[in-house]
DNA sequence: TTGGGTGCAAACTATTTGCATTCGA
DNA sequence: TCGAATGCAAATAGTTTGCACCCAA
């Protein structure tokens, strides 16, 4: 848990150089299509899922395929660059901010937002079936506008 | 909240007629299709998916597509009769306990286990953006098997 | 030259939709 | 009789897979 992540990071679009360095630094080789998703991911936090990212990805200057955008952000999650969050049935969204936080999502909108860990507090975990290891603890409020 | 859901009943398996009333207390008309899937349902607390209804429901006397079977689970987690549960990202499950309760989720096996709700204490909530009411809060837990 | 890695077209599958049919009033 | 509700075949859309190509050793 000594891996800062992007976030440790200036707050300006991160340079071409440096999101090459931060794909080695997470055992990734930098190739065209990856340096293209990444430089957009980490322009800020935000929540997106892999076809917004191919959109917007590809209105930039294209060349991207919908296999590849779901392959790689796959694979950054696997690597720890990104964090999928499991909260609309419908698509995985893939948060660019890796930081320990939970999320409500807008049932009407189907969008997320963050909440610090900070304003939710798990107590006490229940003992975990043999040989098994927490991977995460994924907090998610549901809220919508009442009916 | 004074509605004791199906948990209120005996742990024996609900005659036909109970299971009837159910739906109708709900507000949902018992058709043939929607009593076979309620009737495997409530044989005792489970998470399924889609495809697991469909699959045991046809098993045992058949007659039910598939459409329907997603349809009508949709319809009774509107109804409140039962309990959607967004945990894995390749298939939507279905709890037949609405009590309060969260869920681990074993990452391996793509199965989910109840935590009684007292295990997990959520603390603060944070301020809700405007007009949005809460519908529901889930905790899940992932764990796996160290790689 | 060769073997693992990469990108993507095509395939796959969970879920939704549109509509013919049925049901209740 | 008639409008609303129902069930399902067919369509849709998110995601995965299999394979041709490329590149470093």
């Amino acid at each position: 848990m000594t891996d800062p992540g992007p976030h440790a990071m200036t707050p300006e679009p991160m340079r071409g150089d440096a999101i090459v360095a931060l794909l080695r630094a997470h055992g990734i080789t930098p190739t065209y299509q990856r340096v293209q998703i990444a430089q957009f991911l980490f322009e800020r936090d935000q929540h997106l899922s892999a076809d917004q990212v191919l959109e917007s990805v590809n209105a930039r200057h294209a060349g991207v395929s919908k296999a590849t955008v779901y392959n790689t952000l796959g694979l950054f999650a696997d690597k720890g660059l990104i964090r999928e969050v499991i909260a609309d049935p419908a698509r995985v969204f893939y948060d660019s901010n890796t930081h320990p936080h939970h999320h409500i999502f807008d049932m009407d909108r189907g969008t997320l937002q963050d909440i610090p860990a900070t304003d939710v507090t798990v107590g006490t975990l229940p003992t975990l079936p043999e040989g098994m290891v927490v991977e995460g603890v994924d907090v998610i409020i549901r809220v919508r506008r009442p009916r």
